[in-house]
DNA sequence: GTAAATTGGTATATATTTGGAATAATTTAT
DNA sequence: ATAAATTATTCCAAATATATACCAATTTAC
C-alpha cells in the first residue's frame, strides 16, 4: 500500500547519484580547474567511497566521461585528466561565495516579485498557495522543505514571463544542487527557521496576491535577509 | 494526511492544469538552461511531488516532450535531457526583447548601486567622475555617450566587487553592442535625453558618495524609468 | 629484479529504482 | 447526464546499483 509514494518520499530525502550523476559531478571538477592535467583521479574504490556509491556506478560514470574525452582510462594505472576545459560562467557561479549568491538574490528575486504581480496568472498563484501548503507540513523534513522553498522561488521567477530574468535566477539557483550547499542547509535549517520562512513566504504571497509591489519587495528582502543572517551565524559557529 | 493530495491543484478554478502545462513547465526549464544535457530529470514520483500533480500526468507530459525530441525516455532508467538542445544562453539575451532587457537592468542595477556603496574604492569613485566629464562633452555624439554611458553602468558593477552580479550585468549588457541596439540608439537619444541622463548619473554618484544607499538605488530607478520611456516613446512613434 | 600492493577489467547474484501499464474513484467541463 | 481528464493505487519488467569475488596490468617498495 502506499508502495510508489513513500518511495517518492524517501527518494527525496537521501537518493543516490547514479553514474550520470556521478559523471557529471567530476565533470563539474575537471570544468572548475579543481582537476586538470595531467592529474589521475582518485582510484574507483577512493571515489566510491568519497561519492558513497558502489564501485560499479563510479566506473560507468568513468566510463561517460571517458567517452567525452574528458578522461582517459589506463588499466591497473588510473583515470587520467585529458586536456584543459574552460567553462568561466560554470567557474564563476561554482566558486561563488554563499553571501556573493545571497547578494545576488537581493538583486533578482525582490524585483522579480515586482514582476511577479503584473504578470503572474491566478494559476501561478494558486500553485504557489498549494506549495505554501506543503512546506507547512515540512517542518520536520529539511530536504523536502528544500524542494518545495525552490519551486516557490522559482514560481515567482517563472511567473514574471521574462526568459532573461529566468535564465539568470535558475543561473544563481543551479547551485542549490551541490552538495556543499546541501551541507550548508543542514546547518542553517532547523525547524524553527524553516517555521520563520513559511510565515515569511506567506506575506510575499499575500502581498503579491493584493498587488502591492513595494510590500511584497519589502518582504523579499526581509526574507532573503533571514537567510544571510543565517549564513552569517553558521559561519560563526 | 494524504488524503488532502486529492485536492491539490484542483481546488480552485484553474483552467486547464494538465500534462500539457506540464510539458511546457519543464520545456521551460530545459530552453532556460536550467536542465541541459548530459542531464536526466529527476524520475516521474518525484516529479509528480514537484508540481503537485499525479504521476500519471507527469507521464503524459514527459511522452509530449519525447515527441518534441526534447528528451528520450528510457525504461528502467530515466528521462534524459537530449543532446541537440542548442538554447544556450546567447539565445535567450540575443532574443530578449527591449523591455525585458530593461525589467532585468531594473532588477540588477539598483541593487548594484547599494553594493557598490559598500565595495567601491575611491579609486572607482575618482574613475566614474571622470566618465561623467567625459560625457557632459558628448552630448552631441551618440555613440561616444554611449560607450561612456556602458562604462560607466560597468564600473558601478565591477565596483561590487561580486563577479555572480559582475556576470550576470555583463552578460544583460552584451546587447550594447548588437546592431539593433545600435539603430535603437539613434532613435532614443537625442542631445536632450543625453543630458537628463548625465546629470541623473551625477545625483546617482553623488548618492554612493554620501553612502546613501535608499537614495543612490532610487535615484537608479528613476534612471531606467527614463531609458524604458524613452523605448516606448519610440515604439509608439 | 622480484614480490607486494594497487589499479582497472570482468563476472555475478541480489536489491533497488525506474518507466510502463492497468484499474477504479474522483474531478472537470460540456 | 455524459465524456474526458486527473488522481491514487497497484503490479510488472527493464535498467541500474550494490556487494563480492577474482583476474590482469601497472606501480611501488625492498
Amino acid at each position: 500500500m502506499y508502495e510508489d509514494f513513500a518511495n517518492g518520499l524517501n527518494n527525496s530525502q537521501n537518493r543516490k547519484p547514479g553514474s550520470v550523476e556521478i559523471a557529471n559531478l567530476i565533470r563539474k571538477e575537471i570544468i572548475s580547474g579543481k582537476l586538470s592535467y595531467p592529474q589521475r583521479l582518485p582510484s574507483e574504490r577512493i571515489l566510491a567511497k568519497k561519492y558513497l556509491v558502489a564501485r560499479g556506478t563510479i566506473r560507468q560514470g568513468l566510463m561517460l566521461l571517458e567517452r567525452d574525452n574528458l578522461i582517459t582510462i589506463k588499466a591497473g594505472s588510473g583515470a587520467y585528466i585529458s586536456k584543459k576545459n574552460n567553462s568561466s560562467q560554470n567557474q564563476i557561479i561554482n566558486n561563488a561565495r554563499p553571501l556573493e549568491l545571497i547578494d545576488a538574490r537581493f538583486a533578482l528575486e525582490p524585483h522579480i516579485c515586482r514582476l511577479a504581480i503584473l504578470h503572474a496568472t491566478q494559476n501561478d498563484l494558486d500553485t504557489a498557495d498549494e506549495l505554501l501548503n506543503r512546506m507547512d507540513y515540512s517542518t520536520n523534513s529539511i530536504e523536502e522543505f528544500s524542494l518545495y522553498d525552490a519551486s516557490f522561488h522559482n514560481l515567482l521567477a517563472e511567473s514574471t514571463n521574462n526568459p532573461l530574468l529566468i535564465s539568470m535566477f535558475n543561473q544563481v539557483n543551479s547551485v542549490r544542487n551541490q552538495e556543499k550547499w546541501s551541507l550548508m542547509r543542514k546547518l542553517t535549517l532547523n525547524e524553527k527557521a524553516i517555521r520563520l520562512y513559511n510565515s515569511q513566504h506567506r506575506l510575499i504571497l499575500n502581498a503579491i496576491r493584493l498587488r502591492d509591489p513595494d510590500k511584497a519587495s519589502f518582504l523579499m528582502k526581509e526574507h532573503l535577509e533571514s537567510a544571510r543572517l543565517s549564513l552569517t551565524r553558521a559561519a560563526s559557529a
